[in-house]
DNA sequence: AAAAAATGTGACCAACCAGTCATAATTCAA
DNA sequence: TTGAATTATGACTGGTTGGTCACATTTTTT
């Protein structure tokens, strides 16, 4: 947890600290991510820096933590019942997070970068956690859908939850892919990783994922 | 290319200097490895690396191509046409990746961090080339299969490249998670990722994963 | 207005690194 | 055997970093 100094800093200032420090992040890797660096642009001292965390891991934990909050504040107004099938929920997360994207770079793009990061050797011990954190939340997608009948019971649930969480975690770089978009350049100047790109363009690529996943998912 | 000095070494002294910086390559990031605490390791002055390479990035090419080249020569042997079905020749491939894995544990390690570590900014400019050679390698696994009326044909085959790519990257991380294979102790230790663990049992999800695919790409 | 608590500061430290280079050792050729 | 070519060496340069700390400044409380 950051000391209560920075809590008590002006929001303003603090936001641009928080700015700075996620992009520093999507640009490098932990360890190569430079506290001394960003503090200069920001015409901030260097002590100032640990009189808000203890150290350099506090602080990547904190903006973790921030980015999980700012995006869950807006997908937990997608809901399952408001859908009449998964897909079209499945569908309308997707929708959202392009939207997300285009309106929050700075926070979708740390959260794009978070698991290459987290390769750093300061960092191994936490991924297991994270990555954990993230199938428990595809279970959940999941489970319900079973338990109503709509999808194939042969399989172990936790397997079907890796699966989707690889797909759904391969479309970034899939799409990247497909339409050359060049996404460490949108990340250095701190654009959405989309730019640009039509949203209908994008939204069929999932679709098509949709198309697939869905043969693999469902009773047959 | 390495210089020609490199080549004219002692092939027992080249090979443990390779193996050195596979490893050092398979811990840290690109940009935290360090060339002088291998050398120091070697017992090997840091005058006579830059004997040997122009830098530390000519290093890492080099070794990313003598990984592909040494699995190559290997999964070169399994080939298409000594196989019934698509399904058969795939489970084939991931037969021959957890051998090879116990075979060559260095080659493999540092084959499965190359992803991870491409993120580092002297290498990203690489990754989009690297990932390329990947899809293409699907494509032509593909390609034949919707040829010949086996798979589907409404979706566009670089998709289906790209899914196929997604899921067999993913599913090292998902035996992991499900085997709760300790992968950093063993990259740590030179040892294979899935070592100790039941042939057997891995190629199960192996199987699992199969499942899911055959239904998503197969004609109806 | 004075004392106290909270913040800001930047020179400084020890550690590390990639890469250089003049020199020394070794090998090879004549 | 001698001279040339090749290879080995490790001190050194210039740079970067995370983190510390004694001190200066500002804000709050009394």
């Amino acid at each position: 947890m950051p000391k209560a100094t920075f809590f008590n800093l002006d929001p303003k200032k603090r936001q641009r600290f928080i700015d700075a420090f996620l992009k520093e992040f999507t640009i490098n890797t932990f360890d190569d991510a430079s506290i001394s660096k960003v503090l200069k642009s920001l015409g901030m001292a260097k002590g100032s820096f640990y009189q808000y965390f203890d150290d350099k891991l506090e602080l990547f934990i904190y903006l973790r933590q921030y980015c999980a909050e700012v995006k869950m504040k807006y997908v937990a107004d997608i809901r399952r019942e408001n859908f009449a099938d998964f897909w079209d929920y499945w569908r309308a997360l997707y929708r959202f997070g392009v939207e997300f994207d285009t309106g929050h770079p700075e926070v979708s793009n740390f959260l794009y970068c978070l698991t290459h990061n987290v390769k750093s050797p300061s960092l191994v011990h936490l991924r297991d956690q994270w990555d954990n954190e993230i199938i428990q939340a595809m279970l959940h997608l999941l489970k319900p859908e079973i338990d109503n009948g709509h999808f194939r019971t042969d399989l172990e649930l936790l397997k079907m939850a890796y699966y989707l969480y690889s797909i759904s975690s391969g479309l970034q770089e899939h799409l990247k892919l497909i339409y050359k978009v060049d996404i460490e350049k949108n990340l250095k100047n701190g654009k959405p990783i989309f730019m640009g790109k039509d949203k209908d363009a994008l939204m069929k690529t999932v679709e098509d994922n949709i198309s697939l996943l869905k043969r693999a998912f469902e009773k047959q």
